[in-house]
DNA sequence: ATTACTAGTAAGCGAGTAT
DNA sequence: TATACTCGCTTACTAGTAA
């Protein structure tokens, strides 16, 4: 979605056109956002073509009215917004159950990590990973949280092999105790690893393709 | 200011960049706005030309903040949003003294006026208007006022004049009750009108240039 | 590694104007 | 009145690459 889109489409959801159809023309826009009556009118055109919003066009003026994928967009660009300036000490996310490669089992069945987990997060991991698929939108509350002050899991080696550090924060999926595990070295990931003292797929009947809510308690 | 830099300026901003120094590189942020490295490192010299952020250039990447006149553009923004998705029955507004061309006293003046401001706003009117001129940005939440239900002074002729309608609504400002005075037929404009039973520059002990606080109620 | 310049290409803009 | 097309001009983009 371009930038000047979505400032275009706040500039009509600050008319009101959330709620109804509001009757302006392209010119009055285009004062709006002070640019020329055919940008103004190219944009419109374009908004509609993306079905952010519906149009009436009249003799005169046009109705426009923002349908709910452009109340959803605007709404994206608000907790964002609500990210920077209201954040308090916890963090919602929603997200998509999938599988994972197995990786996260191999890696909770590791002595020296359960050692660590139980020590430091007061709970021994079920074996194996639950992954989340977040929304891309989403990933920005991902990299907020790893600003914030983590429970650290050391890194160790096993024979040949290294085992990177991890981030933790304690963390709730459908109200069911846990913590989610951010991989210190890595990119930002639509994908987020919980762990829990139990078997979730069965506890909470999950499969893949779920949609699932998570907390995330930051610690200060 | 274009949108393309306030969307990447909120993006650093997710990042903590308002409260700290941030370490990215121009390929970090390309992948986050989905650009090239190119395309981040050029928004980054516009932003920091236009005094939004402060760099600090490394041998390897580069610390970032914003500055707080970066954080007062975001913070407008986000005001946007808020009066999209969480109005609330009151809004604030804040503007400057300005002198008017002298027409708000003799409207204020018209006897007419008078007895249906007393009827329907329940004071008499200090003779003229306090002019306070708003914010650009601000402008939005003036026309979202006129979208209410307003208390309505009817239009009426006088000898050979027309006197046109106008819109008030209830409204305060440092604290002292009045209401703010909006012409039905007008473009919106930058200056708000308002009156009170008393003599506010003298009252508030206001000139020209000072800067004040409006509250304005809504009736639903 | 980085940042950011150059230059060629693509996208966006608005005056004029058809509808 | 409107909206929105064409088209010449400007701005923005990115591959290549210097520093």
């Amino acid at each position: 979605m371009k930038a000047y889109l979505i400032q275009m489409l706040k500039e009509i959801a600050l008319l009101g056109a959330i709620r109804d159809k509001i009757e302006i023309s392209s010119i009055e826009l285009s004062n709006q956002i002070d640019t020329s009556q055919q940008t103004a009118s190219r944009y419109l055109l374009e908004l509609d073509k993306k079905g952010m919003i519906t149009r009436e066009l009249g003799i005169k003026k046009q109705l426009i009215q923002i349908t709910d994928l452009g109340k959803t967009t605007l709404q994206e660009e608000h907790l964002q917004y609500q990210q920077i300036f209201e954040l308090t000490n916890r963090i919602y996310i929603s997200g998509k159950v999938v599988s994972g490669i197995g990786e996260g089992s191999y890696y909770t069945e590791q002595i020296n990590y359960i050692k660590q987990f139980q020590e430091k997060l007061k709970f021994k991991p079920f074996p194996g990973t639950l992954n989340i698929e977040i929304k891309h939108i989403e990933k920005n509350k991902i990299r907020l949280v790893k600003k914030y002050n983590a429970i650290l899991i050391n890194e160790f080696k096993n024979n040949n092999r290294t085992f990177g550090g991890v981030k933790c924060f304690h963390a709730k999926i459908e109200n069911i105790k846990g913590a989610i595990v951010l991989p210190i070295r890595s990119h930002y990931s639509n994908i987020l690893e919980f762990i829990s003292p139990y078997f979730l797929r069965k506890k909470l009947k999950l499969k893949d393709g779920d949609f699932v809510k998570i907390i995330i308690f930051l610690k200060n």
